[in-house]
DNA sequence: ACATTAAGTGATT
DNA sequence: AATCACTTAATGT
């Protein structure tokens, strides 16, 4: 845990804080689509995302969702940032998108941390800054941006955050990322392929313009 | 060979 | 852009 910390936080973090962070953190690792947190539960720790990625959506009252953002190495969840005071539940549900490792931090450690350490501090803000970027952007192409162009995004979201012009996804799981229908999806990707951004094979999408 | 799941398509709203 | 209804193609057993 020690190396992998050292390598994804180790230019922000103090050695100090690295060794609380060590010695309190409990180090996890995770395979694809697999559940951090529900909507509903309690908040009872902070993720360090070491390596990796996370996305976290949102959920409407038929159960349908709709994907947030994506965390990667170096991020965490913005909802714990905002949960940490009081004892909230998430409105949010957070599943791996890939391979993780992350180290939780136990929620009391936050409040501990952001009175002695500047950088734990800083660090917070940044985080809650990006993170409410992210979402100003992803309002952005709900409200903005026509079918075709959000799918590009998504596309090309996934792609970097593989690191691979391959996306390994179903039209139908596109479909619940974006909140649409299969067909609609199916369709696009049609159009995409035709217009030669992209090819398209069973389970997976071939990038070309990145 | 058969069942299951993913993807393609026309028609309608 | 969503939905329905149906077809075709790919894949697993």
């Amino acid at each position: 845990m020690q190396k992998e910390l050292q390598e994804a936080y180790g230019f922000i973090f103090e050695e100090e804080l690295l060794n609380e962070i060590e010695s309190v953190g409990i180090f996890k690792e995770m395979g694809p689509n697999q559940k951090i947190m529900e909507i509903g539960d309690y908040v009872t720790g902070m993720p360090l995302l070491i390596h990796g990625a996370i996305k976290i959506l949102r959920e409407d009252n038929k159960g349908d969702e709709l994907l947030l953002y994506f965390l990667e190495r170096g991020d965490t969840c913005a909802m714990t940032l905002t949960c940490c005071m009081g004892q909230k539940k998430s409105e949010i549900r957070a599943v791996t998108e890939s391979d993780c490792s992350l180290i939780m931090i136990p929620i009391g450690k936050m409040e501990e941390w952001t009175a002695k350490y500047k950088t734990w501090r800083a660090f917070v803000f940044e985080s809650y800054h990006t993170r409410f970027s992210e979402m100003l952007e992803t309002i952005d192409t709900i409200a903005f941006m026509n079918m075709d162009e959000r799918i590009m995004r998504h596309l090309r979201d996934k792609a970097k955050i593989n690191g691979n012009d391959v996306v390994q996804s179903t039209h139908q799981e596109i479909a619940y990322d974006l909140h649409t229908s299969r067909v609609v999806v199916s369709r696009i990707l049609k159009k995409l392929e035709i217009d030669g951004m992209i090819a398209l094979q069973r389970n997976s999408i071939k990038i070309f313009d990145l």
